[in-house]
DNA sequence: CTGTGTTTTTTATTGCAGTTATATACACTG
DNA sequence: CAGTGTATATAACTGCAATAAAAAACACAG
């Protein structure tokens, strides 16, 4: 209920957790998570209580926390639960808009009754949509969704522009490739193709996608061809639901072929060879997309 | 003082009629023009009863508002004196955060205390800079500017980024010009160098030159390179102060020849060129940048 | 119909207690 | 020092009534 911040914490140390293997018994502590996470360390406390009194941390007093049992999956799944909190909302904004619920243009207070939420939290969440330059506060009343992704000509737009900024960003001198994130990425690609069509979830592919472009983005070392990219995915995102039904099987296993065979490029340093088959992906997914519509 | 919408519309309609040229005696509708600025008639009729108050229109019962005198530069800058109130502050903010007077990271309280602003104007003003990407929310308590073009890396960067978007606007296929725009701006630019050096203010500049660069970008019929580039000016605007005492007369004259020559490329239909010489521009003014650094 | 003048309704802001969340400072330990 | 435990000071959010701003509705004129 309590929108807290260490709501947040408690996930964001599991990940990390999980990302880098902490061992059981190894100590957590709570000075450097706060350096690590931007807060401070009074969040950070309250979600190692929190954290210890669900058995996944032990509390040995007068030197902090320590690992009390590997951080897996399950671990996570049980904490993520009313972690939710914040980024519900603004999930769900995202969902009704694109699903037509919610109009273009709309009040705060529409939103409010819609949605049944606290007017802090709506506010916080249409701050950060407003911030992903998805929707924008309107003079007078009122905020207005940005004539984003749901019209034909506005997808063929973006496709436009996001060739033009990836294969820009893949071209800059200072591009570099991190091989361990390369790796990761190769394999969540072969995982989701080794998976029957029919149990791929409409957002394990799109987080997939998304994390490709935006990855290969941010090894261009310019925050600027990161920033838009990002900016990009989270208006896809605002589709998703709606786009992936018409994405077919075969469309899927298309993209993840692409994406393999550009991070092959990569992996082998033929930039050049990348920049072509990223173009072409790109160019393909605007076709199909204008042919189905 | 009263943070009203009629403030910002009666600037708003004192530049439409310039622009437009409105004959003295012509009829102001209230409805129209609300419908243009997209607000609703209230705050429309409110700017219209100020500017006959100051004896701009004329009201004529039964039948609206008309023009009374022409509308020059002296009855925009009379009225501009209060019209300020919102941007005010926005301004204010960029100003003193890109001469160091605010750090990086500051809370809301900080900032209303040394701006003495009331906290309703101080959030929209942060609202809109959120959404142009200069300042975010932090996790628990805060703002924190973005790590925007205040460090040398930054501003390569940015030139980077905006010589692949900007190229990439010129290049698209449905690229078209508007032949009065470009004379609108030709003429801008010619009037600019005229001026002595000394005469020159940094906004005026700082005009002109956003200016140009957003209409190329609009001229691409592609909303998002407008965007990005829109999001760039926004970015530099914040630093116009500070960058402008370091570009010597040479160098604002050069770019004007620089812009004009670009024009002149479009105008004459021939876009490959325009495209090389935009780039050349960027990259030379990046150049000129990295040297002086 | 398009527009004006006026009224009504809706929407959002402001100001102000009370409360909670977060940051920070201080003393202490290994 | 780098860290913990605790206390304290700030900062921000909440809820609510009062108020202002803006939108929408209505009646009527050319």
């Amino acid at each position: 209920m309590s929108s807290g911040l260490h709501r947040e914490i408690i996930g964001d140390i599991l990940r990390l957790g999980r990302d880098e293997g902490w061992a059981v018994d190894a100590p957590v502590g709570e000075k450097p998570l706060a350096a690590r996470l931007g807060v401070s360390r009074t969040p950070v406390r309250r979600a190692l209580i929190d954290l210890s009194e669900r058995g996944i941390l032990r509390r040995e007093l007068g030197s902090g926390f320590k690992l009390n049992r590997p951080i897996d999956a399950a671990v996570i799944a049980e904490c993520s639960n009313d972690a939710a909190g914040g980024a519900e909302l603004y999930r769900k904004i995202l969902n009704d808009r694109a699903s037509g619920l919610i109009p273009l243009s709309v009040t705060e207070n529409a939103l409010l009754v819609h949605f049944g939420a606290s007017r802090g939290d709506l506010r916080r969440a249409l701050l950060r949509l407003s911030a992903e330059g998805i929707v924008q506060r309107q003079r007078g009343h009122g905020w207005q969704f940005s004539e984003s992704l749901d019209n034909p000509q506005a997808i063929l737009e973006s496709y436009a522009f996001r060739e033009a900024v990836e294969t820009a960003a893949l071209s800059q001198p200072d591009y570099r490739v991190d091989g361990a994130a390369l790796e990761r990425m190769r394999n969540a690609h072969e995982a989701l193709m080794r998976k029957p069509a029919s149990e791929i979830a409409p957002d394990m592919w799109f987080q997939v996608n998304a994390e490709f472009h935006e990855t290969l983005a941010s090894w261009s070392r310019n925050r600027f061809f990161l920033q838009a990219v990002k900016r990009q995915n989270a208006l896809r995102r605002m589709h998703q639901f709606v786009d992936f039904p018409q994405l077919t099987p075969e469309q899927i296993k298309q993209s993840c072929e692409d994406h393999l065979a550009i991070l092959d490029a990569l992996a082998a340093g033929d930039r050049p060879r990348a920049v072509a088959l990223l173009s072409a992906h790109l160019s393909q997914a605007a076709q199909d997309w204008h042919n189905q519509n």
